[in-house]
DNA sequence: CATTGATCTAAAGTTAACTTGAAGAATTAC
DNA sequence: GTAATTCTTCAAGTTAACTTTAGATCAATG
């Protein structure tokens, strides 16, 4: 009788080595983000982590959108817009990505106008800086805590 | 013989709580600026802070530079621009602005190109991400600690 | 001058995003 | 088959930028 070779259809999975060689991200960090609901690895029998290939892509937008500033709850939340049914398609991708693109432009949109204020306060040289209004709490870039109330209120008493 | 009045000049300079008020920087927040040589009050003889009307001026620097993605050690030493002997000028708060809004032109830059590289990576719903290289983590907003150590590496297998 | 409110210091707590360490189990390599 | 890797969990440590708390002192007011 001929012996039948153990069937191997497809490896079950990527290891955490394997994901952490192609991310570059540390397994402790993967581990983290499993922790905080941004990938879903499967386990096995004995309890190891198994990725698919579509959480490289997942992790790496994890990693641009940090790199960015976006918090990871917000990563989160944009993450949440892929199907958790299937592997996201290229369209799945796309969706979200342009609302993270949109998200980015505010971003932008925001520094810039703050820059453009700067220029006509503090850059400016006035000593009063009376006339300046950059007052967006809520728009830091990773406002933590409750911090500052509100930006610039010097009267132009003296001086 | 007449008694003389103690002659005041001008009141001896500002309490943590006017500064608070001014700022809306709370005066724990405050103590803790000193603390990281971002102010320098001087003392009353019983030891009380007492701040100069300049102060002011150098804390809203200090929170719209926060509100930008600075940290303190980024604006403490661009706040080190500023002369240590003397009333800063006009010209000297325009001297660490100009500075300062390079290096704001500058994150600006690198989010925007960033933002277009997104664009033609994960953007493009394209499913191999093998192009991509952004790759810049010393540039990430507010990188901290060993973090990442390069950004998509998704070899096009399989998919 | 007694009380109320502001300020002081020092130490400990907080949140985000991880890392490090310990001790044991699973896999891989020879 | 054993040694070397790699993986597991869980707890505790780390950094930044503050806040909170406690107990004491200082300043302003009726």
């Amino acid at each position: 009788m001929k012996k039948i070779p153990p069937l191997r259809l497809r490896p079950t999975g990527l290891t955490i080595g394997q994901i952490s060689d192609r991310t570059g991200l540390s397994p402790s960090a993967i581990r983290y983000y499993e922790e905080e609901r941004l990938v879903h690895p499967h386990r096995t029998d004995t309890g190891q982590r198994r990725f698919e290939r579509a959480d490289i892509r997942r992790l790496s937008f994890v990693m641009i959108s940090q790199s960015l500033g976006f918090s990871i709850a917000e990563i989160r939340s944009a993450l949440a817009g892929l199907p958790s049914n299937r592997t996201p398609t290229k369209t799945d991708w796309q969706t979200i990505s342009e609302q993270f693109r949109q998200k980015l432009d505010e971003r932008i949109t925001q520094m810039t106008k703050l820059r453009d204020q700067l220029d006509g306060c503090i850059g400016c040289g006035c000593l009063s800086l009376s006339n300046c209004k950059l007052y967006n709490p809520e728009d830091r870039a990773r406002g933590r805590g409750t911090g500052p109330r509100y930006l610039m209120g010097d009267s132009p008493t003296t001086e």
